[in-house]
DNA sequence: ACCTGAACACCGTTCAAGT
DNA sequence: ACCTGAACACCGTTCAAGT
C-alpha cells in the first residue's frame, strides 16, 4: 500500500493546483518527444473510444511507443492524467462564445446549453467530472468568461456567482444521470417499461400504471425544464437583490 | 480479458434486474453461514468505513471469514455487488415517511430533504449513485411511495412522474458535486479562495475579485434555492395541465 | 455436490540496472 | 543524468483439486 498524502494534497484539490508550478518546475527534464501533454491528449483518446477503465498506463504507453514507466518522467500518477485529462476537456468552453450584447438569460441558456452538449459530446468524460472540482487553467478561464458575461449583462457579482455555481452544477447533474452506462436505445427502453410493468401491482400500483412515462423519461424536456425554472428563480434572486 | 457481456446485461440495468428471479433460481445451494444478504451488508459497511475503492473481495471476503473464492458462490461479480449496495442503501427511503395529509410541495421537500439527508450521511455511496439507475426492489418500493404521495395530495400522474425524476435527479446531483473528494473544511476552503485569489487578474479579473464568494458557496442554500426554483416551476406546470 | 486454495491474467507503481 | 526492463504488491476471477 503506498502511503498516502494528506487530503488535500490530491491531484485536483485547491491545494495540489497551488502548488503545481512548484512542482512542475522541480520535474520536466528533458524529454525524448513524449510530454505530459502528449500523454494527456492520448489518455482523453483511449476514453473517448474505449471509457474510463480502459485507460491503462500500459496501453496508454503503448499508444505513446513506450513502456509504463517512461510516462512517470512527466507524470505522477494515474490519478493525475485523470485530472489533466478533465481540464484538457474543458477547453473548448473557453473559447466558445455567442451571446454577446444579450440578456444574462439569454447568455445563461446558451453556456448551459452549449456546456451540455459538450459533455454529450463526450460521454465517457461525464463520470470523471463529478470527482474534478474543475480547478486546472481552462476551468478557470471558462469560469472568467461566464462570470464576465453574466456581469456584462448587469447581474451583480454575487447573483452571478450563485448563477453559475448552480447552472454548472445542475448541467452536470443531469447529463450525467442520463449519460449512465445503459445508453437509452428503443430496446433499452422497452427493457425498462417491461420491468416497471411487471412490478407487483398489489405492492407497486403507481409504478405498474405509469410504467410508460417512467420508462420514457425524456431527458433533454427534463433539462430545458429545470433549467428554466432556475433561471425563473434567479431572475426572482436578482429583482430582490436589486431592490 | 473476460468476455463481454452484452451490454444491457450489465448489473444494474433493466434487463439485469428482469432476468434476476431467474438466474437466482438457478444458483444458491445452501450455504454455510454466507449468504449474499451478509455480503452486500458487510460490503456497504466497507465502503461506508473507508471508501468504495477499500472494497476488495479479498478484504470482504476477510470480514466474513472466508476466502475471495467463496463469495462467487452466492455473487456473480464485484459489480453485482455494488449493484446490490446501492438498493441496499436505498432501503431506509421505503419506510421513512412524514408529510401526511400535507400539500404535494411539502411532500416534495420533505423527500428531497431526507433523500439529501441520508445520502450526506452516506458520503461514499454517493459516487456510486452515478451509475445506478435505481431500479431494485428498494427503489421500487421507494418510487411507489413518493409518486403514491404526490398523486394523493393531487398532482396528475404525468405531472408526479416528472416531479419524480427532476427531484431525485436533483438532489443526486447537487450532494454528487459537493460531497467530492475534498470535504469543505476550514483549511480547503482557504486553499480554495487562495487558489482563485492568486490567479492572473489580467487574465481572470472576475474571478480574482470574487475569490470570496467562489470559495465559500453554501451547498446547503444552494439546495434549497435549486429546489424550491424547481417546486416553483412544476406547479407552473402543473397550472397549466390543469387547465 | 459443494467449497476453496492456488493460480491466472491483469493492474499501478518502484527501482536497480542499463545507457 | 536520464530512461526503462523487470519486479513488486496488489487486483478480480477461474478452476482443478480437495472434502
Amino acid at each position: 500500500v503506498p502511503a498516502r498524502l494528506p487530503e488535500d494534497e490530491l491531484p485536483g484539490s485547491a491545494r495540489w493546483w497551488l502548488q503545481r508550478e512548484r512542482r512542475n518546475g522541480r520535474r520536466r527534464a528533458r524529454p525524448n518527444g513524449i510530454t505530459a501533454e502528449r500523454i494527456v491528449a492520448e489518455a482523453m483518446a483511449i476514453i473517448d473510444a474505449a471509457g474510463a477503465d480502459a485507460l491503462t498506463l500500459r496501453r496508454l504507453a503503448d499508444s505513446l511507443g513506450t513502456g509504463p514507466a517512461s510516462l512517470y518522467r512527466h507524470v505522477a500518477s494515474r490519478e493525475e492524467i485523470v485530472t489533466l485529462v478533465v481540464d484538457h476537456f474543458l477547453e473548448p468552453m473557453v473559447t466558445r462564445d455567442g451571446a454577446d450584447g444579450t440578456s444574462w438569460r439569454e447568455r445563461a441558456q446558451w453556456f448551459a446549453t452549449e456546456f451540455r452538449q459538450h459533455l454529450l459530446d463526450h460521454p465517457n468524460i461525464v463520470p470523471l467530472m463529478t470527482a474534478a472540482q474543475m480547478l486546472g487553467p481552462n476551468a478557470m478561464a471558462a469560469r472568467q468568461r461566464v462570470l464576465r458575461g453574466f456581469i456584462k449583462a448587469g447581474l451583480d457579482a454575487e447573483v452571478a456567482v450563485r448563477a453559475y455555481l448552480v447552472i454548472v452544477h445542475f448541467t452536470v447533474a443531469v447529463v450525467q444521470l442520463d449519460a449512465r452506462p445503459s445508453p437509452k436505445t428503443t430496446a433499452e427502453r422497452q427493457a425498462l417499461q417491461r420491468l416497471f410493468a411487471s412490478q407487483d401491482p398489489d405492492r407497486y400500483p403507481d409504478v405498474v400504471s405509469n410504467a410508460d412515462l417512467l420508462a420514457h423519461h425524456d431527458s433533454d424536456a427534463e433539462f430545458a425544464f429545470g433549467l428554466s425554472a432556475l433561471l425563473y428563480g434567479i431572475d426572482r434572486l436578482r429583482k430582490e437583490s436589486h431592490r
